[in-house]
DNA sequence: GTCTATACACAGATAGAC
DNA sequence: GTCTATCTGTGTATAGAC
């Protein structure tokens, strides 16, 4: 798969995406029409991604948010209570979009090798796809409360376990070297991790996501096929 | 090498970075006894990492570092003018260390093999010895200036560039295969990040610094190394 | 060289008019 | 639903005694 498709079968979502924010939220904001919530929840993520990616979200000042959102203080305390609890929504909002995707491009009765492409690919295409809200996590995650953080490290290490389960499962079938699989895992995170974090380098030299991942999984498959 | 031989190497400088911050900011500073600074910084700048891991350096207040150092608000700002000084002072110390050991640990006249070896060895090796610098330097790089900024980026990219020239070097050789040196590179980078970025996870696996080194020149070799 | 006490600026958050 | 004006707490930084 390309980066193209996996973006048009995504794409329906991203809009879902707001009116969840907005319907699980009601009860504890001002804002009434769901048509103005979601528009404005819209403009105010994002600011705030662009702001945090600028200097980090302790930095943002809601005056901040404020001049960039073109929205006033007062407006912007409509749809949050706290500066700590926009925080804690971007958060949620992002976990579990992250969830559904895995769970959706993930087919366990694959062949193993299979599997392993697509869950590479799958990551990276997401993290591509929603890279703000990656980055985000990954750097102000110290901001979290201790439940928030778990479910931050959680997440982390669910994505890691599948690939281990790949791994073995290829291993028995004799299709992959017996290694550290666990070590492989995280090696693999590493590596995915690193499309995110380092947005700024992989653009200025014109790589794209579909470069990285043909790389990634290169490197990986040389490291475990088994070459019998 | 073992990461233990390496440390002692090391080891000896680590009381002379405190002298040199002391030495170049003497003009800046309102301490004059040099035993006095050097035992101070050494004090505050750990004090800072801790703090920094804890909850980010914007949200470190002076008086969260004044009471894990147990000196006075008065005191500290006898060693530094302000709080974006004292994040220059860290920046520039460990910056000019880690410049020192790549020096000290990369000898362009061994086989490419042997050099791909030891400077991803010393460059983990490193990050292990110096890790709440390097913890610190990603985490926080967006708050510093757009100078200091650059010579973040710039250090980034020599030590890429590095084992570039290695990779060059190794498959004019014929040891390497031809492969696209500058992604290889990249990716062995993103491996060795995650040493200090995922610090908890290996720490709890109890996966040691040898160890991890070892499974990343695995890794790279089995993708690098010319198989004929 | 280190301390306590304090000035001052600015951030988060709210009240209440429109 | 959005705005302006304002309250209040907290953070950085300094003055000046010891």
């Amino acid at each position: 798969m390309k980066y193209m498709e996996f973006k048009q079968i995504l794409e329906s979502s991203d809009a879902e995406i707001y009116k969840e924010v907005f319907q699980e939220n009601q009860d504890n904001i001002r804002i009434k029409k769901e048509k103005t919530a979601v528009k404005n929840f819209q403009k105010i993520f994002d600011a705030v991604f662009q702001i945090t990616y600028e200097k980090g979200f302790q930095a943002m000042t809601m005056r901040d948010l404020s001049s960039r959102t073109n929205m006033s203080l007062g407006s912007l305390y409509a749809y949050f209570a706290s500066k700590e609890e926009l925080l804690a929504l971007i958060h949620k909002h992002g976990s579990s979009m992250i969830t559904n995707v895995f769970e959706k491009f993930h087919n366990p009765d694959d062949e193993p090798l299979e599997q392993l492409r697509s869950v590479i690919k799958a990551h990276l295409f997401l993290s591509e796809a929603a890279r703000p809200w990656f980055y985000f996590t990954f750097m102000e995650s110290k901001n979290l409360n201790p439940e928030q953080m778990q479910a931050v490290i959680s997440m982390e290490e669910s994505t890691e376990n599948r690939l281990v389960k790949i791994l073995e499962a290829g291993e028995e079938q004799g299709l992959f070297r017996k290694t550290n699989h666990r070590l492989t895992a995280s090696i693999i995170k590493a590596m995915q991790q690193d499309w995110y974090l380092k947005r700024w380098k992989y653009k200025k030299r014109e790589i794209t996501v579909d470069d990285y991942a043909d790389y990634v999984l290169e490197f990986t498959e040389s490291f475990c096929l088994n070459k019998e």
